[in-house]
DNA sequence: ATAAAAATTTAGACTAGTCTAAATTTTTAG
DNA sequence: CTAAAAATTTAGACTAGTCTAAATTTTTAT
């Protein structure tokens, strides 16, 4: 069984991990869980005798397979929680995280279950992020990012990089809305801006580092 | 802020508090919570450090008022999150409480207030408790314990005093349902079981034990 | 009223998780 | 290829919450 904080290194060497090559090192995991490097190399030490990383010292870590089970599953639960507060309570995509934060430490697997069940099986979560399996699988999306694509190009909008609160309302006021069909009428040559036409809407520039951190097709 | 901890001592002692007269002894709150006494004198002097208790060394202890109204919220959380998993997951009534044990704890006024509405705004959490409102009262109910019925009343199941799995399953197991209109027939004298006669139903024996952990009418 | 029993608190220790400061190892640049 | 810089680990300390054993206070019963 593991503590909040063991569950919340092994999501963060997960996270990281997905983010860039080969082994995740200690201060980035430092800054993440906006703790110290000390403080990381002694939970390291903890989870790798736990056999949940592969650790060795100054090397930087990667999950076992065990490790990556419990990251996936905890990962599932914080976004079938953020499915359930959007579509049931009502919030706001942007309001959400903190509370699953807090919802995906809540240990049950009946729960998840039954949560899986009355949320109608959903395959992404309100941010386009998908829900790994009950087996322990996250499935691929294939989406690349709206920066990565040429004018002319027609294409929904399916995800987002970014996660902050600034951000995801930053989009709500563009009409920048998941599933939303966008053409890419011109790339500004100087600052790579974006100037979209969305389906049913008036145009609207997205500026080079939004368009980095939306996730398309 | 509280801690886990704290909120389940503060929740602990107004408990207490409600079934007996007068303060709250260490010795009852180390049984509780499964610690020692020396330990929970620790989180006394804690607690009243942060004037959420009245407390005198060897005293016994009292909640402040700011106490109770952190104690009352703590309680509503953990009803209102017990309604949710028997109407809308569809849990048994004897399967929520540890669940909602961990629930109660989650840190959002927003949270409950959804919560809250979603569910219809509920009186009472599926053991008969009444929920405490968002102003932080605790509804009175004016029941008795079906134990102080007499031979011909009729009465009606309103709640349980003992929330064990193993209670509830055999009250599951006696067709005795939260709401169902029941008659008692006899009281037997020697070991003052009662005989009752469920509304729509054959009649079903109730020991003295069990009938002290009924609430009726 | 006093001595024994019970309840409670104090003293000292331990674990998890964190920190700062110092030491060590690895990486980078000249 | 080495010396400085950067990254990482170790050493030692702190807090929250817990424990056992010992000391103290309160209660109970002669
Ligand atoms: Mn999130
Ligand atoms: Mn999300
Ligand atoms: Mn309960
Ligand atoms: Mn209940």
């Amino acid at each position: 069984m593991q503590s909040f904080t063991e569950e919340n290194y092994l999501k963060t060497i997960y996270y990281l991990a997905t983010r860039q090559e080969g082994e995740v090192t200690t201060n980035a995991l430092a800054e993440m869980t906006a703790t110290r490097a000390a403080s990381v190399t002694d939970m390291l030490r903890k989870l790798a005798d736990k056999q949940l990383i592969h650790y060795k010292k100054y090397q930087g870590v990667r999950l076992t397979e065990e490790g990556e089970r419990l990251a996936l599953q905890i990962i599932r639960r914080h976004r079938l929680w953020e499915v359930f507060l959007v579509e049931k309570l009502g919030f706001g995509w942007d309001e959400v995280h903190d509370i699953a934060e807090e919802l995906e430490h809540v240990r049950s697997e009946e729960l998840v279950t039954r949560l899986d069940t009355y949320l109608g099986y959903p395959q992404f979560d309100p941010h386009g992020d998908p829900i790994p399996t009950p087996a322990g699988q996250m499935p691929e999306t294939g989406y690349r990012k709206l920066s990565e694509a040429g004018p002319g190009d027609s294409i929904r909008l399916m995800g987002v990089l970014e996660h902050s609160t600034a951000f995801l309302q930053h989009l709500d006021r563009c009409n920048l809305t998941l599933g939303c069909l966008v053409t890419i009428a011109e790339i500004n040559a100087f600052d790579k801006s974006v100037l979209v036409q969305i389906e049913s809407g008036r145009p609207v520039f997205v500026s080079h580092e939004v368009a980095k951190n939306l996730l398309v097709n």
